[in-house]
DNA sequence: ATGACGTGGAATCCACGA
């Protein structure tokens, strides 16, 4: 099964891009970021003609999160737990049932977290805080489950084509990377770095500045895995061509191929 | 050293992003 994540940075300016992306690359599920629309207006039809099951969880104007499936989701979840007065729409759950194993699947958009310090850093934190709690959990569940997403977060330094530029940004800051580590260390595996090492490896590139042309990445989409679906991962790649094209969103899929 | 670009929503500019 091939499981994308795509911050696709507006569903309606990205319609045609995604789709023919889907078009192309025929993925069985993508945890979409970054819809910028409430559910109502969510455009589902395109997506539905191609035989996509589409859950939603979308607010006005900004963030948003949505999940797109050839086979039907069950148990569909939206808002991450452990704060009931939290409004923005950045986390998804459903469960997917494959030819051999089911798994959770959990779409995600982190906060940025600019400027530091600041209450958007703070809500970053914070946000993270209960990202590990539900981490925990799905860990607890021990059945195959993943957390795939914009995480906003630059890992290490090979990240980053200048890390130097990023080591006062919210994105770099050593206090979002350990919250980050926290969570990997319960025992997550980074489907990306499982397989492929060293620098030049991005899923985002700023509109500006030339920062595409000029290869000024970083790389902040992520798949974390627990052991039951690491067992069962067979590749995960970044299809960084995606970037190139006509009216690109700054982010580029990340694919995950998975033996459910 | 600075700014640069794009989206959505309201409104002829602003918030937000990374």
């Amino acid at each position: 099964m091939k499981i994308a994540t795509f911050n696709i940075n507006g569903i309606k300016a990205r319609l045609n891009a995604l789709t023919d992306w889907l078009d192309e690359a025929q993925p069985d599920v993508v945890l979409c970021q970054e819809i910028k629309s409430v559910d109502e207006a969510f455009p589902r039809e395109p997506f539905e003609d191609r035989g996509y099951n589409v859950e939603t969880h979308g607010q006005k104007g900004f963030n948003g999160v949505a999940i797109l499936s050839k086979r039907p989701l069950e148990d569909v979840t939206r808002g991450l737990p452990g704060d009931d007065t939290d409004e923005q729409a950045r986390w998804i759950e459903a469960t997917v049932v494959g030819d051999t194993h089911a798994c959770r699947l959990c779409g995600l958009y982190l906060p940025n977290g600019n400027p530091v310090p600041g209450p958007k850093y703070d809500y970053k934190l914070d946000w993270m805080k209960r990202l590990e709690a539900r981490a925990r959990d799905l860990l607890a569940d021990e059945m195959p489950a993943l957390m795939g997403g914009d995480y906003n977060i630059i890992p290490q330094a090979e990240d980053a084509a200048k890390p130097e530029a990023w080591v006062e940004d919210a994105l770099f800051r050593p206090e979002s990377r350990a919250a980050y580590r926290r969570i990997l260390n319960l025992g997550f595996t980074e489907a990306f770095r499982a397989q492929t090492e060293g620098p030049g490896h991005y899923s985002f590139w700023d509109y500006q500045a030339g920062a595409w042309q000029r290869d000024n990445g970083i790389r902040i989409d992520h798949f974390l895995l627990t052991p039951q679906a690491a067992d069962l991962m067979v590749s995960c790649t970044i299809d960084k061509q995606v970037r190139g094209r006509e009216k690109p969103s700054d982010h580029v899929p990340v694919v995950l191929e998975i033996a459910l």
